[in-house]
DNA sequence: CTGTAATCGAGACGGTACGTCGGGTCTTCAA
DNA sequence: TTGAAGACCCGACGTACCGTCTCGATTACAG
């Protein structure tokens, strides 16, 4: 087996690269996307601003790799119906979206990525298909409910299934992040639930009297 | 009756406002939102900083404005039937999507709102607000048809159908922009046919098989 | 006679040249050469830009007319002796250059006429050559006193008096000025004692004692 | 023994300094103070305007410097009498003072430390101070040779030389720049034996005839 | 134990853009 | 024609970050 190949001279300190995430994080918070500066982030990780330029190549590449592991939190327990299912990742990504570090930097890395290919590509890597598990896992458990259809044989059926992933992951992500970010209004059990009526049920079906408030 | 209630002093340049926006969009497409500078603006423009500096409050509000008169390009002809109707509008805001200074600048000045009432008051009435007006005419239309349901009468059925109109912007909106701007794909007629099968029937509705390309 | 020839239209607020030198004196005090602006001074002044630049044309004539008057306030009352009447002299000059509107204002149009002869030409008629009086003054009293010997006969004696004149007015407003502005020392009795010492019986003289300081 | 304690980080560089100090001296020749803008000297210096503020506060401060060594090339050869002596540092003097960057830049200093009691010191310890050194220096000469009557014994003694030599010094400087820069007339032969007769004679004492001119 | 080589901190460096300020001109309306 | 008001073009200001570089000082492994 090849080794990690250790490279001569000396290593680099594997606790600089956790600070300095979270100092992005945390200067995220502070300042947001625009007013966050590198040499401020590599202050707030008491590291020099060297070390940060040895490791990421700019402030976009940064923040990719510090809000990634945000969207690593979203989980897809079993809540017995593909509706509860979906219900509850929706509200769990419109908490995520309420955090000022995540609000700021996707659409910040987003934007910078409509003319650089390479930061669109770690994007996808790193967040969107990364999050694409929790389609394809609530897929699944609902097929196994039966209240989705089993995937066509084949490998036509095999594509259309991932067609499908991809349309209904771009659905519910683009309506959260659309409702919470652009519109800006919040996502919360009546919106969600409204939002599940629609999505489940088509535009035709009548939509239910939203629940009352508390 | 209320006269214009002309200003004492030299009034302001007219042609400066349109020259400006128009050298604003000249400058995202070609540089794009970060690297676009508001005294290279100002020079293409050909007006001196501080005639720009004394419209507009910074980079975010000039290029809400610049993008916002795009958006209004939008128009939802009559088809004949609501799916006609809204796969049209959702090719139309994907062609939007694609030029360079609308893609750069809608992620980046929501990036920049998410910290900033103010700017996210402006990309609201600028912006989303008015764009509801394709949702609401197309709703009318499909009423008229017999294909949605016609809103409940008295207060409580506007509130319904506003919320459900709100509900419906962020749907298509949202899917058509986290398709073509975060995970990067092409919002083509397949797609749109996908996107519309599972608007219209719901996520229980199996989808049909894909139109053969070209 | 010929009346001033009035001119069409409506004629200038002679007021507001007043408001404008006194203005311009009061932003000196305050502020100095380099931080006084014109449109700080219009404003003090109660008048607009245009009213300003339509008669001076530009800040180094505005402050030259400015100031001058204040040298005109230098004056030689006889004081019985060629040394009393040239030491009180020296001790209003020396306050005048105590007073910061004078100290700055000097010195900087003295700096800004190096490179620009008509401002050159418009301080001396305005200050250098108005204050030669006091020199004249001071030399023909003192020739009527026996402390100085009479102008030859004839244009030689006519010119070595006017060259005597100058030099005279050279070194002792040199050397006050030059105490006072570029040693930044005061001049005080002490020193003028000293100076007139010097200026009378030359170096080889011997200074006097200093007197004692109360 | 105390090393020169050398401090972390990239040392500056020295090569920048005097590239910065020349271009400020070109830069005053050609533009003059008013006129010449610190952005301008950076860019002739070939170096960052950020380099240059790091290593001086302004505009005033860093002309200081840049002419300082200007006057620095005074010297003062034996010429065999007081009156000699004194006599060709007052022409180089004069000399001095015909350069342009000479003439813009005394004033202008002068005028900008009259409100500012650092720039003073700053003034005073690089120009004023170094030059009294010429003074002290012809003063012991004319001693020596028995011109000049010796110190007085005792500290008294020493404090009325010390302010015997700022006295001529303010008298010697100051009548030279007055002539050169205020009053606006050239200091040369004629002039400077004319003040030397006074200096050394006093005003009583007859001027001599003018020279003939070549 | 000694070299070699990469890392780290610190901070200087050449750039670019910032947003503001002042100069001097102009364009409007009212006197 | 003057005057107040204020927009306008221009150029400079001094600051903030960028990303790179040059130092001396560490810190590993290899010989």
């Amino acid at each position: 087996m090849a080794l990690p190949a250790r490279r001569p001279g000396r290593p680099r300190n594997a606790d600089a690269d956790r600070a300095i995430l979270a100092a992005t994080r945390a200067g995220l918070v502070e300042l947001g996307w625009s007013k966050l500066s590198l040499g401020d982030v590599a202050a707030r990780a008491g590291v020099a601003k060297t070390t940060l330029y040895r490791r990421w190549a700019g402030k976009n590449e940064l923040v990719v790799d510090a809000v990634a592991v945000l969207f690593d939190e979203l989980e897809l327990p079993d809540r017995g119906s593909l509706r509860a299912d979906i219900e509850g990742v929706v509200l769990q990504f419109a908490r995520l979206l309420e955090r000022p570090e995540a609000r700021t930097a996707l659409m910040a890395v987003v934007a910078e990525a409509t003319g650089d290919a390479a930061l669109r590509g770690r994007i996808r890597s790193a967040i969107v298909d990364r999050q694409k598990r929790l389609v394809l896992l609530g897929r699944e458990r609902a097929q196994r409910r039966g209240e989705l259809p089993p995937d066509a044989p084949g490998p036509e059926g095999a594509a259309a299934a991932a067609r499908q992933v991809d349309l209904i992951f771009d659905v519910i992500a683009g309506a959260v992040v659309h409702r919470t970010l652009v519109t800006g209004e919040p996502v919360d059990e009546n919106w969600s639930s409204g939002f599940l009526t629609l999505l489940l049920g088509g535009l035709a079906a009548p939509p239910p009297a939203p629940r009352e408030l508390g």
